[in-house]
DNA sequence: CTTTGTGAAGCTCTTCACAGCT
DNA sequence: AGCTGTGAAGAGCTTCACAAAG
């Protein structure tokens, strides 16, 4: 159970510099890194981020060999240049705009928790194809009904989205949503959606479930 | 951008008679054939298939050549068939409960909402740290303070567990799950797991967003 | 003794290409 | 013509193993 992204479903074809499987991992890595650093720790080791991403320690220094970044021999990483030098790789430097399409609970629960995004992102707008909904709304950041998808997004200069609008709606919405340049999506949809214009994350509940479900039909 | 299945994170190394990619695919082409016969469609392509699963055809036919399941050879697959044929596979035949350890926005959020279940699959049980909270909840479901995980988990015989809790806590709390004996979990807390017992989707949303911010960077 | 970095080996998954059916 | 099934080829990722450094 190793190295996999959850099947992107993209067209976007681009030859990397650095492998898909392996970017994912940066990203884990990252994630840990900032864990560790408000833990209070300074270096780590292959073998211990090797432990706590699921990874091997082999594949970890492949990895981190991406990064120009040093890593001292005798006592492994040093967490705050390694954190610098991922945010270099990841694109990380560079603030970006995010909204929410979809203020049902789930939406609600992703725009009340900034924890979700991580620094460096932010969400700027709210969409729900709902006006009603939008209008009754009490939330931190202005919400919009979504034939002002297009206006706001231009407007704002948003990248990324999160999409939790339910039903058949929600493909349509998608296409808006790129249509006025969103150029990532991370989908919490039933739909699964695919673009050859935007990057797109499918995360899929019940497919998740039924993964589980798979894994161990086959361990026994 | 194709084969991924989001770094499970797992030590628990099986061979598996279908690769884990292939597996987590068949999983994505279960949840399209339900869409599809939702609206009410009877057959479909490799071809078709590939398209909205993100995926090359050939990749499907090989996949789908792995259940013992036919294909009609000028007309495609059946969809009722090649469902039925599916459930056998992904063990789906057999329902299976799940619980949430975790009762804040998004917590509540899925559970209030069983479409993110996925038919097969149902929600038995809640658990919160706080017991205030668990007190005051209004749910469809009970809801227990977490250090009744155990004795709940064994009586209803609980297989896979959401976790939505924030902070520290999440890691105890599920090595509590684990020890009780969740086989599955699917993990949105900020903390990764790892476990050598139970398979471990790790849902990162800040991990996300970051991914999407690297494969931007890596397209310029 | 511990830990990194990396060419090379090894393995797994995907893609190809074509036979065969309708 | 259109589509499936599959052995074989190819590509890509991981693992190995060892040199080099603290």
């Amino acid at each position: 159970m190793k190295n996999f992204t959850n099947g992107l479903m993209n067209f976007i074809k681009v030859k990397h510099k650095i492998s898909e499987p392996s970017l994912f991992r940066l990203c884990k890595i990252y994630s840990l890194i900032e864990e560790m650093l408000e833990a209070g720790t300074n270096t780590v080791s292959s073998k211990e981020i090797g432990l706590k991403i699921g990874a091997a320690p082999h594949n970890v220094r492949k990895d981190l060999s991406n990064l120009k970044e040093p890593g001292v021999i005798g006592s492994g990483y040093e967490l705050t240049k390694l954190k610098a030098s991922l945010e270099e790789i990841l694109g990380l430097k560079r603030y970006r705009k995010a909204c929410i399409a979809g203020l049902s609970g789930l939406g609600m629960a992703i725009l009340d928790n900034q924890a979700f995004l991580g620094s460096g992102f932010r969400f700027v707008a709210g969409f729900d194809p709902n006006i009603n909904v939008v209008e009754t709304l009490k939330t931190s950041v202005p919400v919009y009904p979504s034939y002002e998808i297009e206006t706001v997004v231009n407007r704002e200069g948003i990248d990324f989205a999160v999409m939790t609008i339910q039903g058949d709606k929600a493909r349509a919405i998608a296409d808006v949503l790129i249509r006025s340049g969103i150029k990532g999506i991370i989908n919490f949809s039933s739909m699964m959606l695919v673009s050859d214009r935007a990057f797109i994350r499918n995360i899929d509940l019940p497919g998740e479930f039924r993964f589980l479900s798979a894994l161990l039909a086959m361990q026994s």
